[in-house]
DNA sequence: ATGGTTGTTTAACAA
């Protein structure tokens, strides 16, 4: 089973990035976030046309979005509002072999890293306090994968320059230890660096402001997924696939990440 | 130190 996922942008700009992600890496699911469009906006056509028949959507105007498109049929569908907003962040499902696939948009926090002048910035510090917390309370030994964009980069060579980032919302020191402790409050393995060592530079997103993202490469790893310790002897392998960065004139800043279980 | 770009929706907001 492969199974990706990607901040797409908006769904219906990039549906064709998505078909060219299906012909070309043939994922069985792929999880979206920032899909930018009402339910009844989303391409569910062209994803059907590619044998993606089972979709779980959660969208509204504008802003968020999450989805699971899959291959295989989903059962046990849901989603969870977080900090007390109905805001589209989180869509779940259980996959036939009962592994619960949960796909997560984590809020980006805006510019400046003080949660007393940006308000933004602490609902994303309370979002990750809530994400340890309600994970904590369903550490049950279930079979679970977790994915998504969590808007965090927290391995020093999670991000280009290290000490340039310290003070850049997702590589600040209480980002990363919040995050930290959500991956200790439920037995989470991160499944990319299960195959990467935490020496090498890893990737997943490049700013739309750089006159040359691939020269520049001043990129981060905000794109995570992560499974329980259970499911580690089942990992094959795992792709980010950078060249998706320049698929197209207007490409997704966010390319897939994935991974091959089971 | 600052500004740089993008998508949605149409002037502002979020990323």
């Amino acid at each position: 089973m492969r199974i990706a996922t990607w901040n797409i942008n908006s769904v219906r700009l990039r549906i064709g990035l998505i078909e060219r992600l299906i012909d070309e890496e043939k994922p069985d699911i792929i999880c979206l976030q920032e899909t930018k469009a009402i339910d009844d906006a989303f391409p569910r056509a062209a994803f059907a046309a590619k044998g993606f028949a089972h979709l779980h959507i959660l969208g509204m105007k504008s802003y968020n979005g999450v989805a699971i498109a899959s291959r295989v049929p989903l059962h046990d569908v849901g989603h969870r509002d977080w900090q007390g907003r109905e805001d589209c962040r989180h869509v779940f499902a259980s996959l036939p072999d009962e592994t619960e696939l949960h796909c997560v948009y984590v809020p980006a926090g805006g510019d400046v890293p003080d949660p007393a002048a940006n308000p933004k910035f602490a609902h994303k510090l309370g979002f990750l306090d809530e994400c340890a917390a309600w994970w904590k309370s369903r550490a049950d030994g279930k079979s679970k994968i977790l994915v998504g964009d969590f808007n965090v980069a927290p391995l020093e060579n999670d991000v280009w320059s290290h000490k340039q980032m310290l003070d850049i919302v997702s590589h600040t020191p209480i980002e990363v230890e919040k995050l930290t402790a959500w991956q200790k409050s439920h037995p989470w393995v991160d499944a990319v660096r299960h195959f990467v060592p935490p020496q090498e530079k890893l990737y997943s997103w490049w700013s739309y402001r750089a006159q040359d993202w691939n020269a520049s490469d001043r990129g981060r790893r905000l794109d995570h997924i992560w499974v329980t310790p259970d499911l580690t002897p089942a990992l094959k392998g795992y792709r980010i696939l950078r060249e998706a960065r320049g698929w197209d004139p207007k490409p997704s800043d966010h390319v897939p990440v994935m991974v091959d279980v089971g």
